[in-house]
DNA sequence: CCAATAAATGAACGCGAGTCAATAAATGAC
DNA sequence: GTCATTTATTGACTCGCGTTCATTTATTGG
């Protein structure tokens, strides 16, 4: 019995082509001009189709915001396959992601959408909600990862558990990618030019306070 | 000539009160159900009364961030009129920036509205827009003379100059603040409970870390 | 008391999300 | 190949909401 199977292929297929469409649409002209019309016309189907593969815009965007933190933590994931001590790898995994916003707006605007969503207590209104939350936490996983291993290579100081070390290290690295993300996608943001300041200085800088704090003394 | 400054204040005042309904709509329901339609009902007047009074809906909500800007600067002008060193000030700030996101969360989320705003390029089309802008900058500017005292002081190192130590600053806790903002007020958000982390354990081992990081050497 | 000006109103419009009854296509049994 | 049945597609429709505007109402200055 090949055929369902064929049937759900095909559909697997036909959702990837919607959210293609809806993709290309993010990145040209911006979740503000992301409407349901706009993603059937050059997705080439009827807007009811839409809804076949779709709960809601929500989920069509979270869809979206998948694809995000699959790469995000495959970029991740890469890391952690190094041997370096604990507190490199910290380093690299927030140069990744400073690197993934620069090259992937689209996507972390994608997950700035995940995070709004949270408020109004949107729960079962969409599967890939779910998935998203999922790989949200592997994500943080890999943090915490990363720096247990630096606390059992001796690299990274032991004064608070991994996951404290690594809810801080999300929160703080999250604002500053945030100010990266601003400066290269807001045309009014000119922060950065205010103070006289490169994004890769600001990067460094954190860098630099963040390993006073956690790096042991050597 | 004091009938036009009357008329004036009336309308000042009557723009107080809509701004007022537009705001227990933002505490009782939430930005997602703040509607024109709505802010008129309970402000008592029509759909149309509110738009001589503000631009469009944008108009409005940044005059609900216009307050909330005003009310956290003031409470941060309040610290740096203390004469405690510049590294107490610094982290008086941040102790005053959680707070206000736990006393005004409604407050908090029209800033994260005026964030989102940026994107989409809208510019001319709010009054209140430029003034929300102003009182950003002067919020960063207070964070600035708190660091840059304590730099004078000595409580402070000079690694960094001022303004990018305030950034940093700003920034980074601007994401251990929404983490707590996000702790609080997003029923599903339960990363803190899953790591069994308390919210001043989070403020305090971030004020760890930075202090490790900025603080001079004594 | 009477223009003239300003403020207030709600019906009407446009846009976009989501629905649904009708239509078309694919499948499997015979 | 034919036909009943299940599955997929469509676009007209509803509905909510932001925004506009012609009309009505109130206020002012003469």
């Amino acid at each position: 019995m090949g055929i369902t199977e064929r049937r759900i292929r095909e559909k697997e297929r036909k959702r990837s082509t919607m959210l293609d469409a809806a993709e290309s649409i993010l990145i040209e002209k911006g979740l503000d001009h992301l409407s349901m019309e706009y993603v059937a016309e050059i997705a080439e189907v009827s807007k009811g189709s839409l809804y076949q593969y779709f709960q809601n815009k929500n989920d069509l965007v979270l869809g979206i915001c998948y694809r995000a933190t699959q790469l995000l933590n495959n970029s991740f994931k890469e890391v952690l396959e190094s041997n370096r001590n604990g507190l490199m790898l910290v380093r690299e995994l927030g140069e990744r992601y400073l690197n993934y916003v620069k090259d992937h707006p689209q996507y972390y605007s994608s997950m700035k959408f995940l995070d709004n969503l949270h408020s109004s207590g949107v729960g079962g209104e969409s599967d890939y909600l779910e998935l998203c939350t999922k790989n949200r936490q592997e994500g943080f996983r890999l943090m915490v990862e990363a720096i247990q291993r630096g606390i059992d290579d001796g690299s990274i100081k032991n004064d608070f558990p991994a996951e404290q070390l690594a809810l801080l290290f999300w929160s703080t690295s999250h604002g500053v990618v945030t100010i990266s993300y601003m400066h290269q996608n807001y045309e009014h943001f000119k922060l950065l030019e205010r103070i006289g300041m490169q994004e890769n200085e600001l990067f460094n800088a954190y860098m630099h306070i963040l390993g006073c704090g956690i790096a042991a003394d050597t």
